[in-house]
DNA sequence: CAGTATTGACAGAACGTTCAATCAAGAGTA
DNA sequence: TACTCTTGATTGAACGTTCTGTCAATACTG
């Protein structure tokens, strides 16, 4: 009752919450108003028309998650040694924020069923990532600094090499048995890719 | 009606294939029982006390899909310019396997809101993969044949630098668009990763 | 007082599950 | 062989619950 000043937002809160945790089908529109502190459902369709539009405002909201890839021009001429790791560690931080957890959680939990949000998914998101870093890749290559090679490849191998690591911070707690921590992981994974594409004398 | 001889394995196939697309939520018994050619739902609670045995069943089933790293002895001590491909292509091979394919987007689509489910894909699967390949990469590493690393890191780097061109086969389908191939991911990337724990001379 | 926000009550559908009844096939018995 | 008994498979109907969505009434706010 803090705030009942902006229901809306309370509501798509709330709706995030219950929807990355339990998924479309297992978020109900009950459980929902209940933890928008509401009294009853009925409010929810004073705001939305149903439970679908609901759950596109939802993805609507928190969309503008840009990774750490914005300015793609800022970054296209330093060298690898340094815009690597950073990519990574932004990468990390990212994966870190619990709000973009749950958004990981919602996006892909729902696109597994949903082919259209698997389209938004792979086209606005993952495939624009593989593209800024095919481009820089290309670049560097040009430099002379990485030698030629398949960058659309290198692009998935890059990202790629993040993603079990990832995974453990999301939602496979056994990977972090191990103890293998970020920034190790960063610096000899990123380490042996340096070193599998560097220019030949 | 071809088949009544094994009610309960079509029954399972059927809750396979509904779970798999719809989830465990998103399946309901009547859809299952639809799907599996019979005609009243009543006749699933013949086999399975509820639907949750009726789910755990269905996962029990597929258990036994393990991965190509079943004897680890095999490949120990063949070295990494074999072995490495070898793996890779086996990883794809099985992913492009339409019940494989099943299986995985049952097990992490569920195993997102489920954390009792997500401890054996972690640790059964994933982890167990994980550890296969550490070892074989220390004894490689031992042997000379890879310049000395943390393990842990580059077996994480190895099986993700698959995943990006595993989810456009699965469930990303803009991935696949700038048409590059499993063959030639597998040659690029591994050739990376190679190159990159090449040892010293 | 006018308009919006909020509520409890409610309808209709769908859900998981239970139940009584039917059916086909085999065992036992005369 | 004929007849009953028994059992597992299968079904349609029904139960209680839960879900989404509607509605009229009330509370709040300017």
């Amino acid at each position: 009752m803090t705030e009942a000043e902006d229901r809306r937002a309370q509501i798509l809160d709330a709706a995030f919450e219950e929807f990355s945790t339990k998924g479309f089908k297992g978020a109900t529109i009950k459980s929902i108003a209940g933890a928008a502190g509401v009294q009853s459902p009925a409010l929810i369709y004073h705001y939305f028309p149903d439970k679908e539009a609901l759950f596109n405002a939802v993805l609507e909201t928190h969309a503008p998650i840009r990774s750490a890839v914005e300015d793609p021009t800022a970054f296209m001429d330093r060298p690898p040694e340094e815009v690597l790791p950073e990519i990574a560690q932004a990468y990390f931080a990212t994966v870190s924020n619990p709000v973009a957890q749950r958004m990981m959680k919602l996006m892909v939990g729902e696109a597994l069923r949903r082919p259209a949000l698997a389209e938004v998914l792979g086209r606005a998101t993952v495939a624009r990532i593989l593209d800024s870093l095919k481009k820089y890749l290309s670049r560097q290559v040009e430099l002379g600094r990485l030698r030629p090679h398949d960058v659309r490849s290198s692009a998935r191998a890059f990202v790629g090499m993040l993603v079990p690591q990832a995974a453990g911070r999301i939602f496979l707690p056994a990977l972090r048995e191990d103890g293998l921590t970020d920034k190790e992981h960063i610096e000899t994974a990123v380490g042996i890719f340096l070193e599998g594409l560097r220019p030949e004398r």
